[in-house]
DNA sequence: AATATGTCTTGAAGCGCTTCAATATATCGA
DNA sequence: TCGATATATTGAAGCGCTTCAAGACATATT
């Protein structure tokens, strides 16, 4: 077709002027009835099935999409297949299927991902962990926005969790359980390999991971050095929670901590795959070793053993930051609150003899 | 903010035309180094972060998205929740990661998706089943789409599947346990409640279900007739594929087809939903009954008992359909094999004594 | 010096639609 | 019957941007 037709097209056939083509589509009881089965009968000919929303959005038009950007590197791919971020999602799409809104799920790694956040036609955001030059971006965009786990100013609505004390009560759990050997596993923000911190490193920094993530740091310390457990002293590895990281991840762990009859896991899908590991290397869980995950995604309950875990809203995340968009009156900042669930990957530390031989 | 700032304040502040401002920012090689420089620092004193995708898209430019639609009724909430549909979901997703575009996942009842049709922004269409209308209201808008599990003519792409020969392996392979007393459990497209239909109902006429499940009744037909079963003779009860209704549909089953050793389910989320209801009656599967689902979606493989399964490429068909929209040179139709998965929900017959009582 | 060859920049014309003040027409009350 | 009120329609002005032919300027060529 030499060029496709438009309203004007319409109005031109059905000898209207353009506003009552336009009308006729939009505002039909402007219309007086005759007159926009003329426009109808019109466009019918004409094989024209509506204004195209190109124009009607640039007239201040709604999108009728949220966008929505998985944290640090993910793609869309990444976030589909973990469970964490489907369970998330949920959340999300039943209230944007109340508002009908569409959900924009944007992809691309952190740099391009600035380059979507200025160009993805949606009429707000909810934001994953993001750089500070995403931040600017979005700001820019001048579209209501919410960043999860992110603490970027008063201004800015953000939904988070109580990460610190989550991680406190996984350490007290393992802590009253007898154990006194620890390894903790935190997220890596970039796909790349596991970084190991051995216990007692001199001036330890932890790679570039998610804000949360050190909040749980916190967290583990407090439960940690109230038992007398200096955080300095417990080994550390951070790796990726995707395909193939996690899994060499989960290998390094064992590989390194050997010592360790305590896994505190910063996400269950590390933890899950750690379950994996322990099993092809028949590490008996919880027998050997004790793990305690976190997040509380929904398939964590029929991992083998099911994985304790703390905890966190993750549907009613997704609902209350799409809220936050869409509800002039909802409150700029929510804290969730975290919930210890003991289940089975947790017991009482091993004695002595039966302890676990690398 | 009064109204917002927009390329031409840049290039006016800058004092350059409108034109070169528009360069600066999408042909950089096309202005001279100190003229960007000019526009981008004007730009910056007026916090203005590139042009406004809608402008730009109007002349022209893509929308850098694809729409997924699920098929009948089901909204995006559904779709998150269907191991199916995320599976798939993750196929398409892996494409237009590579192709930089973002997924748009568009919700709404069969109405409403009529509608999004004609006004998502989008540069391209996965439509699940959808009704005829829409079909109508996709082509209207001139770009790429593609059915699944449709025939819409040679015109239109598709992707199906060997529905028929899948559906005929599962009940040949049920056959050759010995089994004989069967039933059926088809798909209703709208959220509504079961329906049963009893064995030799005269003149039987299912619901408006898929039409891909039309054929997989013909392909069961294609096995029990040749077995001496007709088809007449096989009770079929149809219900939703989501809560709540997937298990009222389980329930009405194990009511109704008290005397089947042998379920024919024409999907794995339906069956699952079938194996956890025969757990809560003490019914024993494989022992009492087998059933064979359809799918293959990747958490059949954890049921309890493993799911025995006519397995399709989830992920591929999500791929598939998808690079039908961004390679001008993949071809138009594409039917995928099928294959049956046998696990360990399906067993020899039970002889007279073990039979379940209902 | 005159002409040709580039390289940048400009100005104006859209892209397809919505909106809104202004006008035209119909309806009503007195 | 006449102005007042209500109802329909028009025309024009954008929305914010890209594009492209044409012009300006600088440099190279003969």
């Amino acid at each position: 077709m030499k060029r496709s037709i438009r309203l004007a097209d319409v109005a031109e056939l059905a000898g209207v002027s353009l506003g009552t083509a336009s009308n006729a589509f939009n505002r039909p009881d402007l219309v007086r009835p005759e007159v926009r089965e003329l426009v109808e009968k019109a466009a019918r000919k004409l094989g024209y099935s509506g204004p195209d929303p190109k124009g009607r959005l640039l007239m201040g038009g709604k999108a009728n999409a949220i966008g929505v950007l998985p944290p640090g590197d993910m793609t869309v791919t990444h976030a589909m297949r973990s469970p964490f971020f489907r369970d998330f999602l949920q959340g999300v799409s039943e209230i944007c299927d109340e508002n009908n809104a569409n959900v924009l799920m944007v992809s691309g790694t952190e740099d391009r991902k600035v380059w979507s956040i200025r160009n993805a036609l949606v009429d707000g955001f909810i934001l994953g962990h993001v750089e500070e030059v995403g931040l600017i971006s979005v700001r820019n965009r001048k579209v209501p926005f919410v960043v999860m786990d992110m603490d970027a100013g008063p201004a800015t609505r953000s939904v988070r969790i109580e990460a610190r004390k989550g991680a406190r009560l996984a350490a007290e759990h393992l802590l009253g359980l007898g154990h006194r050997q620890f390894a903790i596993v935190s997220v890596l923000r970039k796909p790349a390999d596991p970084v190991w911190h051995p216990p007692n490193e001199p001036n330890r920094q932890l790679t570039a991971g998610y804000l949360l993530d050190q909040e749980k740091l916190l967290g583990y310390g407090d439960a940690l050095e109230t038992a007398g457990i200096p955080i300095g002293t417990v080994p550390v590895v951070e790796f990726h929670p995707a395909t193939p990281f996690v899994e060499a991840g989960a290998r390094a762990l064992f590989d390194s901590a050997t010592a360790a009859t305590a896994f505190l896991v910063m996400s269950d899908v590390q933890a899950i795959a750690i379950l994996a590991e322990a099993k092809r290397r028949k590490i008996k869980v919880p027998r050997d070793i004790s793990v305690v995950g976190f997040d509380g995604v929904s398939t964590a309950a029929y991992t083998e053993p099911p994985l304790t875990t703390v905890a966190q809203p993750l549907f009613e995340r997704g609902r209350v930051a799409a809220r936050m968009l869409f509800d002039a009156g909802s409150p700029r900042h929510v804290c969730l609150p975290v919930e210890l669930i003991v289940r089975s990957s947790t017991a009482a530390r091993p004695s002595k003899v039966t302890a676990r031989r690398a």
